[in-house]
DNA sequence: ACGTCCGTTGACACGACGTCAACTCGCGGG
DNA sequence: CCCGCGAGTTGACGTCGTGTCAACGGACGT
């Protein structure tokens, strides 16, 4: 027992190595630069061996995101944990994720092709369903601190949390993408620095959340 | 004189049939499983000879996706056109985005991935610069119909035109993006169609727009 | 000690890419 | 009228990455 124990531990443990260096090479050389040569070296295994481990590359670099969306929804949960209302909380995972983007950017980016890919959910592949599964955890969070926001009064009572919730994860998604991806080119056409685009931003947002009814003005800089 | 004239023509019109030959195999398998013998053969012509009037893939791809900037951009300068106050206008530009991401699935999807990658306006190609300069173009509308609606004070008057169209641009980009390729799902998870959490999304986006102090609201279903 | 099984590897075939020399053809000059 | 030049076009080639296969080696059970 103890020996399929054993062998079991080390598959997983080679798994983790072979994800390891994908994640490697990705900050590296960025996915369609990115060869199973290139993984297999920074393992320091047989590129044969990559194909007992995992589909092909695609199933790499999911394994990857996966990691990503992890890291992702941890960040969101303790944005959650560290504030008071729901709005607050809301606006701690905005944050956060802006931050997940600064930091982590290659996850970011993984996260950011996995969003604009269509999804299946019937006949996608295992690993991709577990990355939909962690993006459902994250959008749950979302969803939770709404609860929140209405319970306390700091968001407005008439949202849907779950529909509410969705927008927020596309609007700010979609935001920080066009910050990250075209914040160069922003600052040198109208002088605007990607940072303020997107606190900005976040600010539009915060205030659609607080309504009209409610004295959920925070432009104050 | 008139020779070259011809040739010109001539050279002119075989790059619209090998971009036309690219977006008819790009609907039918997607990016990925095209190949250039596939555009070749889509356009009865030598696979060689692409190389001739396109770079590369990319390159040719990137034509398509100019195609759909150029689409893109015209229905939003017609929404603009068929609205009378800014925010009409700004809700008829999301709209349009909504609409165009169905009726052209193809050019949405470009413009999507076109969207997901990093450009650096310096050292970016040519046919990149124009599909920028498309996106930009698309921005000043957005950015007009802004100032139209503080003008006749159906927008908050305290946005920055810029500023605000970038958000809104990323915001609805973001959650059609959302819709479009989660959306199946959702709809097995949540019972939540993604027409109406669109809808809900651009509702939410145009109070914000509206403002505390306006009558924005309207969730009247 | 020996057979077996699992992990591992090098070698192969295939497909796609990008390039090159060679070919065709319309045009202008001798 | 014939010739040759140049632009346009093509088939063939070399290269690279992928995915699969049979063969190898070492650890485990008997």
């Amino acid at each position: 027992m103890s020996i399929e124990e054993r062998q079991r531990e080390e598959k997983e443990q080679r798994r983790r190595t072979i994800v390891d260096a994908a994640e490697t090479v990705l900050a590296e050389n960025g996915r369609d630069d990115m060869t199973m040569a290139d993984i297999a070296e920074e393992a320091r295994l047989s590129r044969s061996l990559l194909y007992v481990y995992f589909e092909d590359m695609d199933d790499i670099v999911l394994a990857v995101t996966h990691r990503g969306f992890q890291a992702m929804r941890k960040r969101f949960e303790a944005a959650v944990a560290s504030h008071d209302t729901g709005l607050l909380q809301l606006r701690g995972i905005g944050e956060a994720y802006v931050d997940f983007a600064r930091e982590e950017p290659t996850y970011f980016h993984l996260v950011a092709q996995f969003e604009s890919r269509t999804a299946n959910p019937e006949e996608a592949p295992d690993r991709m369903r577990k990355c939909l599964g962690e993006a459902d955890r994250g959008l749950g969070v979302m969803a939770e601190a709404i609860r929140n926001g209405v319970e306390d009064g700091s968001v407005r009572a008439d949202l849907d949390p779950v529909q509410t919730a969705m927008t927020l994860w596309g609007s700010t998604h979609g935001l920080i993408q066009l910050a990250a991806n075209k914040g160069e080119g922003l600052k040198q056409r109208y002088d605007l620095s990607p940072e303020i685009l997107v606190d900005s931003g976040l600010r539009f947002l915060g205030a659609a959340l607080a309504g009209p009814s409610t004295g959920g003005r925070d432009e104050g800089d």
